[in-house]
DNA sequence: CATGAATGAGAGTTCATTCAT
DNA sequence: GATGAATGAACTCTCATTCAT
């Protein structure tokens, strides 16, 4: 059984390790322009050897995607233990753009890039990111209970929180940042995060 | 003269004609997907044809990319007469949003494509760029004089009206509002972005 | 009107040279076995060039096919001016494995080779062999007036000749006579022909 | 020994599996079509089992080839105890036919498909074809000694029966019988043979 | 000015075969 | 003996780009 679960980890070690290099080759040149040869060289093994972990290009994208995906909610788990929800809401919106910040190429693959043609997908995958959703009207509503977002729609005050930090997330992943003091981006990114409060 | 002129005018009306089809086509399918032979059929010429027009595709690109941002400026000083510093601060994000609704081909191609190659040029299409956020900080600072944004750095401001609209308009672009009821989205947005008021 | 010609004409050559090259290597060594690179060397061009003339392996095939059959059914009436009715259909029996042995690729590709794959064929291309078939069918009915083949379904005697010419054709063209004295194949093949006559 | 014979059986056993499957491919693709994965999916093994006894693709070809003769000339033996040659030769017809119906994917690689690349042997498997004319050759001589095939010499008698027989075998095999009433091609292939008893 | 023909380079994918375990 | 992992070579097909006409 030794031998078995070894031959499993290895399997799981390689599709790591496809995964991985695709990830970094399609957040710096995207999906279009990394070839299999590309992600072959990058693991250092031939390009028939990743056929035999992934059935075609499509699907790499399509497991990193999930995999992106649950990574991410993760992520915003780990912020619901906070008591007052306005600290949880700023530290769910600060999960987020440290999310992005720290795997940019993820939230390339998840919310900016162009799925690859057939978008087989909707159904199975969206349904992680509806969930992340779903928290975040959750805390809205939890906010609301507490006297907070007056006269405003949940579904207004969700797309209206996901939009801002999204639109913080995708500027710097996609280096639109250009025109800010570089030294001070994170600075800026921060103060932005606690200005949206004024709106609460 | 009148022969010269003509000849340029024949020269530029191909020019739009090319970027016309190829905005298309790039926002439909992505600046990889799209061929030079598709944007040939559309226009109904050959492809030699758009060589001598244009030097390879990268520069289709650029070209639609000044485009966009000289299109882009232009909106928004079209809202520039608004007295009442609020308004036309929201009446600018409005804008904004609204160009990319319109024109999710230039939007795409302007904040959220990642520049084909080498974008050697940066310096150039850029200060298009620039100048519309210089009048957003601009717009602000003025609200600032008449009471808004109390304690808040003008830096800050603007990056986080920017990031919201920004977050708006490429959750639309590129498709992601796919949670939301698509018969309410047009509203949402428009709610959103009265939300946003609370924060000045 | 003269260049549009000659275009048309150097189109066509082109075509006519692929579907050369093709026909003889189909034959040499089966559809499969035959490369689009072979064909783009043996008529020395480059393999894209193939494809602005066929758009893809299987439509050269098509063609081929569709060309072999056109040829035939031309020699097949070649011979339909004989009087009488035997001599007539042991002529058309010649002309048979004649065109076998004269284009065995065209032979091998219309009567032996497994078509590719799809097979969307059939209604169209067949056409082709079944005017043939009827025509055997035509002759087969006159020597029946004039006598012969009595108490033979027109059915089964078009089946038998059809088969035996057939026999001889794709023994020859599959090379599978090596047991015969090869300096007096052709003759035994003609004598072949001839005792059929036997069963009229 | 025991040990010794049950090694070499299921030595033998494994084989014949391989060949059946390979069989059953072959015939259904053709032979460029199938994949050794395909063989080894079909029994239920690992590719590279199959190189333990086979050492390349075409040797499965080969073996194939040898084993349908011996099959073949085993039924053809089994008519030869009628005694009026008539009756022995129209069965041993029968019985060719037979053959090709009941197992098509031997028909198709022993008459009809084009013996893969080197196809060195040659000498070696033809044997058993060779031994299967000379027995129609006897028969036909038997005949003639009972006063049939007048004036046909036994080369071209011999040829002409194998060749009818061949080409009903594989218009057959290879399904070129489309413009026959499907539901009667059974009867037509006897009424064929039957038909050609008039010539004898 | 416009074209159609041509191509080189490269894309994704498949497969017979080898070999360490 | 049997396997699964790995690979190199090859395949079909595509495309940006060039150029003679």
């Amino acid at each position: 059984m030794g031998i078995k679960e070894r031959k499993e980890r290895q399997k799981s070690e390689m599709r790591d390790a496809i995964l991985s290099a695709a990830l970094t080759l399609f957040s710096e040149q995207g999906y279009e322009n990394v070839t299999m040869r590309n992600i072959a060289d990058k693991i250092e093994y031939s390009v028939g050897t990743i056929y035999l972990y992934y059935k075609d290009k499509g699907e790499i994208f399509f497991d990193l995607h999930n995999r992106g995906f649950a990574e991410f909610y993760k992520k915003q788990l780990e912020i619901q233990h906070i008591k007052d929800p306005i600290d949880r809401l700023v530290a769910h919106g600060e999960a987020y753009v440290q999310f992005a910040i720290e795997y940019p190429e993820y939230y390339d693959v998840m919310f900016i890039s162009r799925t690859p043609a057939k978008e087989i997908q909707k159904s199975a995958h969206w349904e992680e990111g509806e969930r992340t959703y779903d928290l975040l009207k959750l805390n809205i509503r939890q906010a609301m209970e507490a006297g907070y977002f007056k006269d405003i729609h949940v579904e207004i005050a969700a797309f209206s929180l996901w939009s801002f930090v999204h639109g913080i997330a995708s500027l710097y992943v996609r280096d639109r940042l250009r025109m800010l003091p570089s030294e001070h981006i994170k600075e800026i990114i921060s103060g932005a995060l606690h200005f949206m409060k004024r709106a609460y």
